[in-house]
DNA sequence: TTACTACCTAAACTTAACTTTAGGTCAAGT
DNA sequence: ACTTGACCTAAAGTTAAGTTTAGGTAGTAA
C-alpha cells in the first residue's frame, strides 16, 4: 500500500508543507519517490509519522526527534540507547499528565466560581469566601490547584 | 505581603525578563511600583501569575490570556464571558489529558519493545512479532496508541 | 569611595516549527 | 490544445514567547 502526500496529510491532520518538511529534517528514512519525482509514502514510514506526532505531544522538539531516528538508521547498536530515550519520555508524558490534571483542578475551580458569581450577578461575594468556607469538593479542586 | 521582582521568579521558577515581559504585555494588573520604580508583587499579583501559568499549561496564547485579564477589569458584566472562556478550557484541558494518555500508550509500547529487543540483542525478532501475537497487556497500549 | 547586587527601560535579537512564495513538472479530462 | 489539480524545489518570511543587550538607578557593605 503506498500514499500520496495529500492523502498522508489527510490521514494525519496534517499540512502538506509539514510533511515535506520533515523529509526534508531527515525524519522519514527510506520514503521513496515515483519515476517523476512524486512522494510514495508506504505503511513504514506512516508509521514513522504516528511516531512523530506522537513524539511531539510528549514536546520533543524536532531535532531530537531526528536523532533518535538517527540511532534507529544505526541498527541494533543503538538499542539501549533507544530504549533510555523512552523511558525518559514515559517520565515526561507522566510528568505532564500530573500537572495538567493541576491546571484542570484550578480549571473547575474557576468553573465553580464564576457559576456562582454569575447566580449572584456579581463576583464580590464568591471572591470573599474563605477557603476553608468552600464547598468541600470545591476545596479539593483549589488545594490540588495550589499544590 | 509583598514581594520583588526576584522573589517571584523564583517562587514560580520563571525569569526576570519574563516577569518583566509579562507586566509589559498588561498580564499583571494593579502592580505596584515603590517611589523608585521597582515593582512590589502583592497576593493578588501572586494569584494572576499563578493563573497566568495555569492557562499556559492549557495551551493558552498570551494574546488570548491578555483578553481574559482585560475581560476582568471590566468587571461584572464581563463574567458570562469568562465562565464560558473556562469552560472551553476544560474541554481542552481535558483533551489534552486524553491525548497524552494516548501517547503514553505508544510509549509504553516502546518500552517494552526495546525492552524485548535488548534481551533478545536485535530488533529484528521483536519487530516481526504480528499484532494479535503480542502480549494482552502490550496490546492495550499499542491499541489504544492507534485509537 | 568603590564595589556589589538587585532592580529599571527600550529595543534589538533569537529560536523553533512551520508557511508562503515563486516558479516549475506532469497526467487527466474537455 | 488547454486547463485543472496535485505534485515538486529552494528560499524567504512568519509568529509567539520570550531573551539579550546596553545603558542607567539605588541601596548597602567594607
Amino acid at each position: 500500500m503506498s500514499y500520496t502526500i495529500g492523502e498522508v496529510a489527510k490521514m494525519f491532520n496534517l499540512s502538506i508543507s509539514t510533511l515535506r518538511f520533515y523529509d526534508k529534517e531527515g525524519l522519514i528514512l527510506n520514503l521513496e519517490r515515483d519515476s517523476s519525482g512524486i512522494r510514495k509514502f508506504n505503511d513504514n514510514n506512516i508509521e514513522t509519522i504516528r511516531l512523530i506526532e506522537c513524539l511531539k505531544k510528549a514536546d520533543m522538539q524536532i531535532k531530537d526527534i531526528k536523532e533518535f531516528i538517527h540511532w534507529v538508521s544505526l541498527g541494533d547498536k543503538t538499542i539501549s540507547k533507544r530504549r533510555e530515550m523512552f523511558l525518559r519520555q514515559k517520565e515526561n508524558v507522566e510528568n505532564k499528565i500530573r500537572e495538567l490534571e493541576k491546571t484542570l483542578a484550578m480549571i473547575n475551580f474557576k468553573c465553580w466560581y464564576y457559576e456562582k458569581a454569575l447566580e449572584d450577578h456579581t463576583e464580590d461575594k464568591v471572591k470573599n469566601i474563605p477557603i476553608d468556607k468552600l464547598p468541600e469538593d470545591i476545596k479539593i479542586f483549589y488545594n490540588k490547584a495550589h499544590s
